[in-house]
DNA sequence: GGATGATCTGGGAGCGCTCTCAGATTTGCC
DNA sequence: GGCAAATCTGAGAGCGCTCCCAGATCATCC
């Protein structure tokens, strides 16, 4: 069933049919119900590879997820969210996503090769902008269109990109902490080499050093994972006494509480925690988590339909979008706005 | 750049290029590697869209994840493990990954339509059997080729699929909850048009009237998100005292273990938890979760790979994989095996 | 009524590949 | 050496669509 095959039902030309299909103006109004009557009883839908072929277009974005420091997928659930946005930016406006979830050198060649100089994808949602792995000049050059969700750490001026106000959400929670009277407060990064990460830090020490308060003995370097909040909790711990840390993300605020409980601490008598990201388990945790909330969801779906905009030629350049967060206080602050 | 700039470059036809490209035999060694050596070069890649025009084929799967019962990705982290291993597969057979997560019938009618009937995607991995959302004779009927990774509720002698022995397996949990000493045992099912959710209940149930300590009172329908495990726990405790309680997932047992901390129980030593999945949380939880352990990126991996071999021909019609299932036993049931 | 423009329709070319077929060259073997 | 088979190569057709151009039809206005 093609175009032909319609048109010929329809006693009209392939080229009339195709105006019909794609919704194009000079076409008799009879002739147009005509066609689309067929065209709807045979639930007719052009050939997507054929349609590509010619119009270079493919009607897809990929969604790609580097997978280099942590297995995505079990460290968080930072990514599910954001996929979740992306899909249904994308279905919103009769896109195909395509997932790509890599680890190897290998598996980025063929990414890069198979599938975005053919243009299998019309664009790219880079979902870690951690280190250059994907966001490279090689990438750059091939004149992809690219979105990323993170603000990137080099060519932060060629590249559009949905992020949220990083250094002002740590500044919120420090100076929530400083208002309960806490004053050695510490801090578990997140993965170093990750923009949000990065801008988290710049906030917890800008907030502090205002105060004359920062010691970094009490900032322990994590990666997201919850893991890795155990540990930097017990770092921290070993290192001086603290009555309030912030955990760069939910994932390790958790960690952190398993060591603080370990160690017959209690929260947030002893140690106030807060933490970042406002997963569903952060109101679900024992006590119930103050921390970041920060829209995933949405960033997913707006960076998809910026770089929707930016494919279909609506939008030029690089454009940033920062979205606002909001410190959610819960009982591991001491406050229970329930 | 295409096959015939190739081609002009090496001094021989698209045919021969063709024939490097799909390294097919009958090219003289010589000129295959003076070939490739352009194709390297150049950094050349064939156009997907003209090959997919001509060999009906995309080198695309897809991996439908409806939306109908609960946000999919919110509710647990069962899905990103799938789709991890979904991904692995298509990509070590150098297949794309299409991703689409769903909620309208609209949605559904447009990946039908324009996805499948046109060979966007060579098969499609169903990641949940729900209902006939998704997996009808509708889909059947257009010859797509199909894996799912529950046991259909419908068509199951039609379709192929990958699960886990769901029945066994709520039979070890109870088996080893009966072991324990435990005689007043309730259950907290997953959402019941759900085929494990189903094999769960079945499992438990037959276990408990083996010895005659069956009690429909114990059983509390959940929908498999922690919050359904919390009120499922209420309801329980409503209706009479449990010494034990099998929840039919990992979330929902974290929303139990939260429905008992709030009534003053103690786990395990008023109630024993077991849950379902191995949650990477449910090692992290307090008190560590005792659970069965399914293989859940192992069977988006398999499910992938069994996917890749029906389409191309490798295998034959419906083909099932059961997979084994562990018992993880920590200190929710009392025990801790560290 | 005829020139002018707007509206509508069809045919041809071509996107970049694969596949078939036929022809050219080499190899193997009596 | 000669004949058959195996090996190698190129040209042509065609996948199903869009886009351009040319021609046909219709309305508009002096």
């Amino acid at each position: 069933m093609n175009l032909e095959d319609i048109a010929r039902r329809a006693g009209v030309s392939r080229s009339t049919v195709s105006r019909v299909i794609n919704n194009e103006p000079y076409v008799n109004s009879k002739t147009r119900e005509r066609v689309l009557a067929i065209v709807e009883a045979e639930g007719f839908t052009p050939n997507p590879a054929a349609r590509m072929l010619v119009t270079q277009r493919a009607q897809v974005i990929g969604v790609a997820i580097p997978r280099t420091l942590t297995s995505v997928f079990e460290a968080t659930d930072y990514f599910p969210a954001l996929l979740q946005g992306v899909s249904d930016g994308a279905q919103e406006r009769d896109y195909a996503t395509l997932l790509w979830l890599g680890h190897s050198d290998q598996d980025r060649d063929r990414f890069y090769g198979r599938i975005l100089r053919n243009r299998l994808m019309d664009g790219l949602i880079i979902a870690s902008a951690t280190s250059d792995l994907l966001l490279n000049p090689r990438l750059l050059n091939t004149g992809a269109i690219v979105v990323t969700v993170e603000r990137p750490l080099a060519y932060a001026d060629r590249v559009s990109y949905v992020t949220v106000d990083n250094i002002k959400a740590a500044e919120d929670a420090v100076n929530h902490l400083l208002n309960l009277g806490r004053r050695r407060i510490g801090h578990i990064t997140g993965a170093m080499d990750n923009p949000d990460a990065q801008d988290r830090l710049a906030g917890f020490q800008g907030a502090l050093q205002q105060v004359g308060l920062f010691n970094p003995d009490l900032v322990a370097e994590g990666m997201f994972t919850t893991q890795s909040g155990y540990l930097g909790m017990m770092q921290i711990l070993k290192r001086g006494p603290v009555d309030a840390v912030f955990a760069a993300s939910d994932s390790m605020a958790f960690g952190a509480l398993q060591a603080l409980r370990e160690a017959h601490l209690r929260v947030p008598q002893d140690v106030a925690l807060v933490g970042f990201d406002d997963l569903p388990h952060a109101s679900e945790a024992t006590p119930r988590l103050t921390t970041i909330r920060q829209p995933i969801q949405q960033k997913g779906y707006l960076a998809t339909r910026l770089l929707l905009d930016l494919i279909e030629g609506k939008l030029e350049g690089p454009q940033q979008i920062i979205l606002p967060t909001q410190l959610v206080i819960r009982e591991s602050t001491g406050f229970d706005v329930l």
